[in-house]
DNA sequence: TTTTGGGG
């Protein structure tokens, strides 16, 4: 065997090789279109990819690669990649010519970059002996060439699937091109969410029934802000604006290397993935239908969602939430109007901790829910018997769900701050003070939304949030947030 | 030996 004269390969312009019907090829290919591993409904796993050459520049060939591993797919890291496969049958799918390979069946293939001047060593090669003869280098180097001067973008191009984020919905299924912003991966548990964003806000969305009824109280679990979220250090390094989506990868496989995922900072195009609504926020969900393909960050979709987010960057009105009315209007009132709106994301990853920010929000839920029980005995008084206390005992206590389209947080409305907030209703034993439950429950409603027919649908309201520590020590860690110079009339 | 998926 170890001596044996080396195989000559004979190379097929993909050209040829879509004439060679039901025959096995060997070809050249740029990579313009790659889809990562998924498990398929028997026993492999499949990835799909689509090569182009100069003889076959558009539509390109479809190439599916089929194998019982992980391991034995092609991963491909960029777009423009050059790729060989040996040994792939040539099929034809509905019109179009198509390549299957499968080790199996003896196809293999190896990987090289797709820049101009970079080395003839594979990254990746399906058997640890192949050849690279000076004929491969030669037709690698004129690929590399000929790609240059070709850039791959066309196939990345809108479909009527595709959405942006601000169009999601639990109804239907979609595409979505997006950047991975951060892949928090708890192998342990064999949990992984992907975190992606492209530039836009999400709906508010309603809250899922099935959650709401399996919940026995919802005030605080649903409204949690922690759940979903991500590590503040994290979130630092994300944008100022847009939701940041949780994707989780239903199904996709693991190799030695981990989630064969992308990585944080790649665009991709999301296949076929639905949606649907934890604790009250979006979350992307893939099914054994879709597929992540990797994005060049040249191309055109790309390109678009990142002219978009410069341009509402600079734009006093497209950085308020996508969804709140323009002009905006607000029943609560704030002072500071001169100061610049902050979304949440950016109250959360403030490196000062004691600060102040005007924000655009939707109170989501107040915790107490009962108006009954917003006000509590003062320090040191709360041993005494209620009936006992006198008005002036009693100070305001309540916790605020807010939510944009960038983040969700607690914020307390408490003593001072809170009596101007209600406006008239100062603090006070209030099982004594059925008027005023009244009134402030009737202010709380409108605040939430409350409506007799359908789910809450909380309005855009202003409000100022002061960040504070509880430890002088920790003040990263125990930072906490405080409704102030936010007042309710009416 | 010859699926699977092949855009919905």
């Amino acid at each position: 065997m170890a001596n044996r004269e080396p195989e000559k390969y004979n190379y097929t312009p993909l050209a040829d090789a879509v004439m060679c019907l039901e025959q096995k090829v060997n070809f050249y290919g740029v990579v313009a279109e790659y889809e990562q591993p998924k498990p398929t409904r028997g026993r492999d796993y499949l990835c799909t990819m689509t090569v182009i050459d100069m003889s076959y520049n558009s539509p390109g060939l479809r190439v599916l690669y089929f194998a019982p591993d992980v391991d034995m797919m092609p991963r491909v890291k960029d777009l423009g990649d050059v790729i060989r496969f040996h040994r792939v049958q040539m099929k034809s799918h509905a019109d179009a010519p198509q390549a299957i390979g499968n080790p199996k069946k003896g196809s293999s293939f190896v990987l090289l970059r797709g820049c101009e001047g970079d080395d003839y060593v594979p990254y990746h090669k399906s058997h640890s002996n192949f050849t690279m003869e000076a004929s491969d280098r030669n037709i690698v180097g004129l690929l590399r060439m000929w790609a240059s001067s070709h850039p791959i973008d066309t196939l990345a191009g809108t479909n009527k699937y595709m959405k942006q984020i601000k169009d999601v919905n639990v109804d239907s299924y979609f595409d979505l091109c997006c950047k991975i912003l951060f892949v928090n991966d708890q192998s342990a548990e064999h949990s992984v969410i992907i975190y992606v964003w492209d530039g836009t806000d999400a709906s508010p969305a309603c809250l899922n029934p099935l959650e709401q009824s399996e919940n026995g109280d919802p005030g605080q679990d649903l409204w949690s802000s922690k759940e979903l979220a991500v590590p503040v250090d994290v979130m630092r390094g994300f944008p100022a604006l847009g939701t940041v989506l949780p994707l989780v990868p239903f199904g996709m496989p693991e190799d030695d290397f981990g989630p064969q995922l992308p990585l944080a900072g790649d665009w991709v195009k999301l296949r076929n993935i639905g949606c649907r609504v934890r604790k009250g926020l979006y979350e992307g969900v893939t099914y054994h239908g879709s597929k992540i393909g990797i994005l060049s960050p040249s191309a055109q979709a790309v390109q678009n969602c990142e002219r978009a987010y410069e341009e509402r960057l600079t734009s006093e009105a497209l950085r308020l939430p996508h969804w709140c009315p323009k002009p905006p209007q607000s029943m609560l009132v704030t002072g500071y109007d001169h100061c610049k709106l902050s979304t949440l994301r950016e109250v959360l990853t403030y490196p000062q901790v004691t600060y102040k920010f005007r924000c655009m929000v939707r109170v989501m839920a107040t915790w107490p829910s009962d108006v009954l029980d917003f006000c509590v005995p003062h320090d040191g008084s709360a041993a005494q018997p209620k009936d006992h206390l006198e008005q002036g005992d009693f100070v305001y206590v309540v916790r605020l769900t807010l939510e944009d389209p960038t983040a969700r947080l607690h914020a307390f409305l408490y003593g001072q701050d809170a009596v101007e907030f209600f406006v008239g209703y100062p603090a006070a034993n209030l099982r004594r003070q059925g008027d005023t439950v009244g009134a402030l429950k009737r202010k709380v409603d409108r605040l939430l939304g409350v409506s007799e027919h359908g789910p809450p649908n909380p309005p855009w309201v202003t409000c100022c949030l002061k960040s504070y520590y509880l430890d002088k020590e920790h003040p990263q860690e125990t930072r906490r947030y405080r409704v102030f110079g936010t007042r309710f009339p009416g």
